[in-house]
DNA sequence: GTAGGGTTAG
């Protein structure tokens, strides 16, 4: 309430009236200062005992209690109001008084107010003095506003104050605290005598703006002068160490602290738990925990916070139920924080959503950090609705919400939604951070174009984000490989510095869509010379490439590997690699044994990898088990009932056509419109299955049909498929024939609007079909191009009449 | 008689 009240500018009023109500609208309230009576460190003994401002000045006038007497108790114990009610009595013109309300002012977070304060006092004829400014400086610092800070150390140039260890000591901490990194190290340096508050401003505000090294390096330098650390050295170097994930700085520093005597501090105790849990090592966090006696809530909610962070998810849970029946705490609002991240990777949607509604109850929402652990949990849980409805009420979002919700779009699949909203953010001229583009890019990757990657690219590394962060780097190369310049992916992964293993997974996984296997096992054997270890996702990307290039023995070496070699437990990804590359090899019985046989429950995307096995080879009855196990997981899969009705189909079988086209009107499925991209001069020109007679494409679709004809001259052993196909679309419309394909007229304008000789790239948002594949593969061996063709599922190289997917797809 | 640096959170 104060913050609504104390926000009227009382500058430059001199001489303001009484505050008797502070709002007009208010009628006087003799319950109002109730919380000041039995707030925790009020009364004292002999202090006044307020109950009504009126009642207040009665009192104070009729014991020998004086104003400021009042003033400081009202002040120490918070009471904000009280103490501005009683300060409105005073006289104005000591500048003792004046340094007691805006301590009080700054004390209760009224940093504005306090500004205003010191105006009202300047112009009131009283003369700061030493005393005001750290205030003042404390204020500017809690605004974060370095224009307030610069021009409070304006004046104390002016006035001669600016060489007062204690002043210097508040400018480092303001301009520290405002990000002025530089300004903070310029104070420091002319200081003429610095004490060891002056050191741990600088040891801390290292920390604050996150840099770690500057800070563990200070803290060095304080002690090699023969300055001893205290307390507050000790918990900012702590938090240093977490920032750098340094744990063996952090026991370095534990050290120091037991032989300080510092260990039983309950606050250095609780950073030795943050640090030790945030450097990777909760049984030294516990271990420290457990030696506190009496735990308060900040200790728990840090130790909650370290098994959550180090994976341990079910002894956070544990935590906090101990936390109530021993402790005798409640969670709090950062209980729930923590906890909520747990509920996410668990799974337990039913607790997260408890979290929250006891954070209603308990009157901790509205809450931004709150909120967007909420939106990030639900996004995590798949429930995209529920996180969009506490994102879109989240009153004065910041970029942390904004990219949990980017986040959770990206996550669930819907690139356009996160895409919109990050342009939206982008266009607002919000100062986006590195975790906003490690969100965004995946999403790129999916649906947009390749110069629109490499617009994004070049953004990224305008902000020196593109070399410095690895996990933007491994986004840049995905986005780069899933917009068919596998060139680039590899130039950008070959320069980075710290590759990690989601940089090997990233780039054996380009080659791997690509169709060049080869090079990927090549990779693979160049990762575990590096002394990379691999982990599932360099399996899944390992045996994709197998199975993607057609290396049957070689994926079956690895698959058998993964546990034999490395400790891996093959998971269901692996399994699905393994069953497309049994596809390819024909033996369907192999193939139906492989799932029986396997140790885990199978899902839809191995069904339907046995039914693309039984397409390929012909076998209906099998497809049409494998569509009816996919179907009963995933009713929504539109390709299931394509590649079934197209089986149906080629064998002549129309009544089952029919069938198919029944139930998927009924269940409301729309067959995907085909649609392909070609780039040419930044645009990216779409094209869907159409007949021709748009004006429009003329001159594309003359050259179509020329390349058309020149390749139909040539009969191949496709022709008998071709036709059945034929007879079926044609029956419906025209547009939907194979030559029609938005495919071939993504070629053909290829190959009209590009250079000669250079490749021609075209995008395809569904698989691309027999016919269409077999037309590439003429048009690059007639033309002399290479022909790149990137389906829903991988890159399709045609080359002199070869395709690099060895015609399994 | 007043002042500076500190613990858990997206």
């Amino acid at each position: 309430m104060a913050a609504t009240l104390l926000s009227h500018n009382y500058f430059p009023v001199f001489n303001a009236p009484r505050i008797v109500s502070l709002n007009p609208f208010e009628p006087p309230n003799p319950n109002r200062y109730h919380y000041a009576v039995t707030g925790p460190r009020f009364p004292k003994p002999n202090q006044p005992q307020l109950t009504h401002s009126n009642a207040s000045k009665t009192l104070i006038e009729s014991s020998n209690i004086t104003l400021m007497d009042a003033l400081r108790s009202f002040i120490d114990s918070g009471s904000i109001e009280n103490a501005l009610h009683v300060f409105e009595e005073m006289n104005h013109s000591d500048t003792f008084t004046w340094n007691i309300m805006i301590k009080g002012l700054v004390q209760n977070g009224l940093f504005k107010e306090a500004i205003n304060y010191f105006h009202r006092m300047e112009f009131g004829g009283a003369r700061p003095d030493k005393f005001t400014y750290p205030f003042l400086l404390k204020a500017c610092a809690g605004l974060l506003s370095l224009k307030e800070g610069e021009k409070v150390h304006g004046k104390l140039i002016k006035v001669g104050l600016d060489l007062d260890v204690y002043i210097c000591n508040s400018l480092i901490s303001m301009y520290m605290k405002a990000g002025c990194v530089e300004s903070g190290e310029n104070v420091f340096e002319e200081m003429s005598v610095r004490d060891l508050v002056s050191w741990n401003a600088m040891v801390s505000g290292y920390q604050l703006v996150g840099d770690g090294l500057s800070s563990l390096v200070c803290l060095r330098e304080m002690v090699s002068v023969g300055i001893r650390p205290d307390r507050f050295s000790f918990i900012s170097g702590l938090g240093a160490c977490s920032i750098q994930g340094c744990g063996r700085n952090g026991k370095e520093i534990h050290c120091q602290v037991i032989r300080n005597g510092f260990e039983m501090d309950p606050r250095v105790e609780t950073s030795l738990i943050d640090m030790y849990g945030k450097c990777g090592n909760a049984t030294y966090a516990e271990r420290v925990f457990n030696m506190i006696v009496d735990k308060n809530i900040v200790a728990w909610n840090a130790m909650v916070a370290g098994y959550v962070s180090n994976a341990r998810f079910y002894e956070s849970f544990s935590c906090v139920k101990k936390m109530q029946d021993v402790g005798k705490l409640m969670p709090d609002l950062i209980t729930m924080i923590n906890l909520l991240p747990a509920c996410a990777q668990t799974g337990a949607l039913l607790m997260g959503k408890s979290i929250h509604a006891s954070a209603i109850r308990k009157g901790f929402l509205p809450h931004i950090v709150l909120e967007t652990a909420l939106v990030d949990f639900y996004g995590r849980c798949r429930k995209l609705k529920l996180a969009e409805h506490v994102f879109t009420r989240i009153n004065g979002k910041n970029l942390a919400s904004w990219n949990a919700m980017i986040a959770a779009y990206v996550q669930n699949g819907w690139y356009s939604e996160a895409l919109e909203l990050f342009l939206d953010i982008w266009y607002n001229s919000v100062k986006l951070d590195a975790i906003t583009f490690a969100s965004i890019l995946p999403a790129y990757a999916e649906v947009t174009s390749l110069s629109e990657g490499r617009q994004i690219h070049a953004v990224v590394t305008k902000l020196g984000l593109s070399s410095s962060n690895t996990i933007i780097s491994n986004s840049i190369i995905y986005l780069y490989a899933k917009c068919g310049d596998l060139q680039t992916a590899r130039r950008c992964f070959d320069g980075m510095v710290c590759k990690d293993v989601v940089s090997w997974n990233t780039i054996i996984m380009a080659y791997a869509i690509h169709g060049f296997g080869r090079i990927s096992i090549q990779l693979f054997h160049k990762m575990i010379e590096n002394g990379i270890k691999p982990n599932k996702s360099t399996f899944v990307s390992l045996l994709s490439a197998c199975s993607i290039s057609g290396m049957v023995d070689e994926g079956w070496e690895y698959f058998n590997s993964m546990k034999r070699d490395y400790d891996i437990d093959p998971g269901i990804e692996h399994f699905g690699c393994m069953l497309d590359l049994i596809g390819r090899t024909g033996n369907l019985d192999l193939a139906k044994h492989f799932i029986e046989e396997m140790p885990l429950v199978p899902t839809a995307r191995i069904w339907g990898s046995l039914l693309a096995a039984s397409r390929k080879n012909n076998d209906i009855e099998l497809a049409e088990v494998a569509a009816k196990h996919a179907l009963s997981l995933e009713h929504d899969n539109t390709g299931c009932y394509i590649l079934l009705s197209n089986m149906y189909a080629e064998a002549g079988r129309w009544e089952d056509v029919e069938k198919i086209r029944t139930l998927m009107i009924r269940d409301g499925i729309a067959k995907t419109m085909g649609c392909s991209t070609v780039e040419k001069d930044y645009k990216v020109h779409r094209f869907v299955n159409q007949d021709g007679s748009n004006a429009q494409v003329s001159m594309v679709n003359d050259v179509k049909n020329i390349i058309t004809k020149m390749t139909a001259e040539e009969e191949d052993v496709y022709a008998h498929r071709t036709t059945k196909l034929r007879r079926t679309d044609l029956t419906r419309k025209k547009p939907n024939v194979p030559e029609n394909h938005s495919v071939r007229w993504g070629i053909s304008f290829g190959l009209i609007s590009t250079e000669l000789g250079s490749t021609v790239l075209v995008r395809k948002n569904i698989r691309i079909c027999e016919d269409c594949h077999n037309f590439a593969k003429k048009v690059s061996k007639m033309c002399k191009r290479e022909i790149v063709v990137g389906d829903s599922k991988v890159f399709h190289h045609f080359q002199d009449g070869n395709c690099s997917c060895g015609d399994y797809w």
